[in-house]
DNA sequence: AGCGTTGCAGCAAGCGCTTTCTATATACGG
DNA sequence: CCGTATATAGAAAGCGCTTGCTGCAACGCT
């Protein structure tokens, strides 16, 4: 069998309960007796037991973070950020945690699943990043997830994504839309006036708000949006290059391709540059997001940088309840507009 | 209080064995008590403890993967593989299992310790990705903890992990000496003769292997190696950028550089553009694993091909004995060659 | 009719830990 | 010196679930 409580304590000629006080040090222990304890504990090379420990105490050291798309650096960045800050092993003091990140791959079911895996473990906290998925059902559903987990005394946070009114959990939202309404501004100040959207999956909030941005934008400048302009695919690069095939052949005389993030815009350039149009001098193209490769695309990529990083740090500390919530328990992150090489004046028409 | 089983047997008019036995389905009960249980399992919005559940059983249905940066493509790839095996939820029947990952970030102190945490949780199974570090030391005390966690009952799987004799865990490797021999001569083939090589971090198995057979290529064409022509650095694309420029202080007349991996290979790419130099005119640039974004370099990358994510799904599947492990438990996963844009006939020196 | 099967359900004993309460020993103030 | 704080250790009662075993009908066989 594997050692136990017990027989560490029989070693250490001490109660079990000692030993657990020993191990939890949340209780006095004279010094000479933790020492013979904890020499017990290595001589046996005991592992406490998570499962007993977290019945008998009715909490675990388990925090759960979701994510989309763990293949996505987008996700990968932030899930690392509040990885580091929960501390897992290696983080500073304090319980040890088992950080854990849960791919749901976009489907709401495993999210919901996942959450209910979560609920089960009694998990300390979650942390939900990436946009939500839009449907009534859904959301109502998530939202009596959430608000349980949170009765249940798991601290929620979300990364990333909007608000969850009611349902007591902190939100750490991007702002997408002023971040998409400067992007495309930053193009009609160019001088562009025919610009395409390749906007993400239909249901997503992210996926719409950045298109509201881009819409206002447009609005504020007095620019009539066309509706062939606005194609909706994956947030991925496959995606991108599809959307601007089709974008092409719907109106060629396109100046400007805005893309849903970065991955899509990757895509685009590469439809662009195979069917023998030059960035940015035959088109201008814009991301979202500021990954890592979009600064080595060639031209390097115009983007919106979001800080994902920062804020993966900031929503990991708030759930290990090491920062304060923001005033309403919500906050809004700005983006960053990068100008770079993939954006430039429109060719004349 | 939350909902317990007891609760849920009381409502039903049962036993909580009862109860517990519709809910793992493991044990002959009527349909007509079957219906009632569920029922109230559902009017009572009951949510199983995980931990009494896992106490009780000796099992817990938590399967871990470990990975050395959750920020990098390589591993989210291979993560989001073995995760969709493992079945997490929305996979297929099954108990339903947690897949969680944990980051490393390349520390071996972490490696363990999240092994430690896995062990006390009694995970099911434990998939160990990437490259080990060579220290004897740390390789002794990691191989240690994966027997005890064999012997606990946990499976244990190395994907894209040199094997661990001895300790019962079943290992997928990469055949990064065999990728790495037959793309620099490939470009040997090309008629390169001065070739340079940006490393990995120095005590990583992978960085060690794909090392290897590069020189492996050079002696079998009986091409001396200059010792200024390596240099080690991380797995990312700074890193490439500066062991680039350094490569090219060091002897400006190379016509090749072989990166550790694409990521490197970007950042070669970028240094040797801003030096004014072109690819694959002036000099060849190759990478290795052809993460997505590799082909959209411009020129798109020559690189060798990793099937992360077959080889993930394969790992995945033999950690839940879904798939038999291989004779010997070991297989050897080899890449393919991916001859692309950025390596072409060296210049006229 | 008698009796071994079979099919379902319940009993109850834990699983290994935490924690409240109690006991003992030492220290302290008067 | 004694009564009472003050440390420190132990006893024991669970935490909520699983599961081996027992119980009891209904069933089929000779």
């Amino acid at each position: 069998m594997t050692v136990t409580l017990a027989d560490v304590a029989a070693r250490a000629q001490v109660s079990p309960a000692t030993v657990s006080r020993v191990l939890n040090g949340n209780y006095p222990v004279a010094a000479s007796t933790r020492e013979r304890v904890l020499k017990a504990v290595d001589e046996l090379d005991y592992v406490l037991n998570g499962p007993a420990s977290a019945l008998a105490a009715a909490t675990s050291d388990l925090v759960g973070i979701l994510v989309n798309d763990i293949a996505d650096p987008f996700f990968g960045i932030m899930a690392s950020a509040i990885q580091a800050e929960i501390g897992g092993p290696g983080g500073r003091a304090g319980g040890e945690r088992l950080a854990v990140v849960c791919n749901t791959g976009g489907s709401p079911e495993r999210e919901l699943t996942y959450l209910t895996l979560l609920q089960r473990q009694r998990a300390a906290a979650v942390v939900l990043t990436g946009g939500a998925i839009e449907d009534a059902a859904h959301q109502a559903a998530m939202d009596a997830k959430v608000r349980k987990l949170g009765e249940a005394g798991t601290r929620v946070v979300l990364c990333g994504r909007p608000p969850a009114p009611d349902t007591g959990a902190i939100a750490l939202t991007f702002d997408n839309r002023g971040g998409g309404q400067e992007l495309t501004e930053h193009l009609i100040g160019l001088g562009h006036r025919r610009l395409g959207y390749i906007a993400g999956p239909e249901e997503r909030t992210t996926t719409r708000h950045r298109l509201e941005g881009h819409r206002a934008a447009l609005a504020a400048h007095g620019i009539e949006e066309d509706p062939r302009w606005t194609v909706h695919g994956r947030y991925d690069r496959r995606s991108g290059y599809e959307a601007t095939l089709e974008l092409l052949r719907r109106d060629p005389s396109l100046t400007a391709v805005v893309a849903a993030n970065d991955s899509v815009a990757l895509g685009a350039c590469a439809a662009l540059r195979d069917s023998g149009l030059r960035i940015p001098e035959d088109v201008s193209v814009a991301g979202f997001d500021d990954l890592p490769f979009s600064i080595d695309a060639v031209p390097s990529l115009t983007t919106v940088r979001l800080p994902l990083a920062e804020a993966g740090a900031r929503a990991g500390r708030i759930a290990m309840g090491r920062e304060e919530a923001p005033p309403g328990g919500i906050a809004s992150v700005r983006g960053e507009l990068m100008v770079r090489g993939s954006s430039g004046v429109p060719r004349a028409s």
